[in-house]
DNA sequence: ACGCAGTTTAGCTAATGTGCTAATAAGAAT
DNA sequence: ATTCTTATTAGCACATTAGCTAAACTGCGT
């Protein structure tokens, strides 16, 4: 629960990374995320059970399929806290002053189906 | 260098965690640093090279001594943007307010010397 | 009951990560 | 020159991770 490390080392799968940004404002299912990558869809399935175990995604069942979202809480409190705690606050504020001028998503392009 | 993933990857480990809050706020050798953990010296040498390879210190030599110091603004920019893409900003900011109260520091304690 | 769509689990392989001890390198001191 | 200190590199062992394909499970429709 309070385990900091499996929220680190989820996040340190550039997959996983972008799954999280995918979820970022709206739930989706299993399928629509294997979808966005070239993975296979086990893979990414595998993904998703690691992002879950550490508490960055919750599950919802619906009939067939299953609905991921973001557990942003969790994301804020282990990794912001981390952050806060290592960097002085005026970097991180400036950061989140810059925050929509960078598209960072154009990072992990290549994972993309 | 804008490798991302090299600074996930290095946060990914509790011990190279706890070298950059160690490094926080002054410059420690390689000796100082090895000294204030359990396992040996060499081990500690790999985890400071991966974060001298992602970007997250810096290295000075001095005679016989190598000093390292944290380099801030990298995990400010890589993670502090990834912080700020996927989550509200509210969150981050609740976060920071909160930080002085919060002791993270001992998450770690059992990798200490 | 059967089959289909959506997901996960099993089992495998290749690559990576982390720890150790022993050996090496480089500088300072005697 | 030899030795001490500081730190890294080499080589080994073990555990974990990420990918794949094939098989199994679940809920719905026919």
């Amino acid at each position: 629960m309070a385990d900091d490390t499996g929220v680190f080392r989820a996040l340190a799968d550039p997959t996983r990374r972008q799954i999280l940004q995918d979820l970022r404002d709206r739930e989706l299912s299993a399928g629509d995320i294997a979808s966005r990558f070239t993975i296979s869809a086990p893979s990414i399935s595998r993904h998703l059970t690691v992002l879950k175990s550490a508490g960055l995604v919750n599950e919802r069942r619906e009939a067939n399929r299953i609905f991921y979202s973001l557990v942003e809480e969790r994301l804020a409190v282990c990794v912001g806290q981390f952050l806060s705690t290592v960097c002085p606050e005026q970097v991180v504020l400036r950061q989140r002053r810059k925050r929509r001028a960078t598209s960072q998503s154009a990072e992990n392009e290549e994972l993309r189906a």
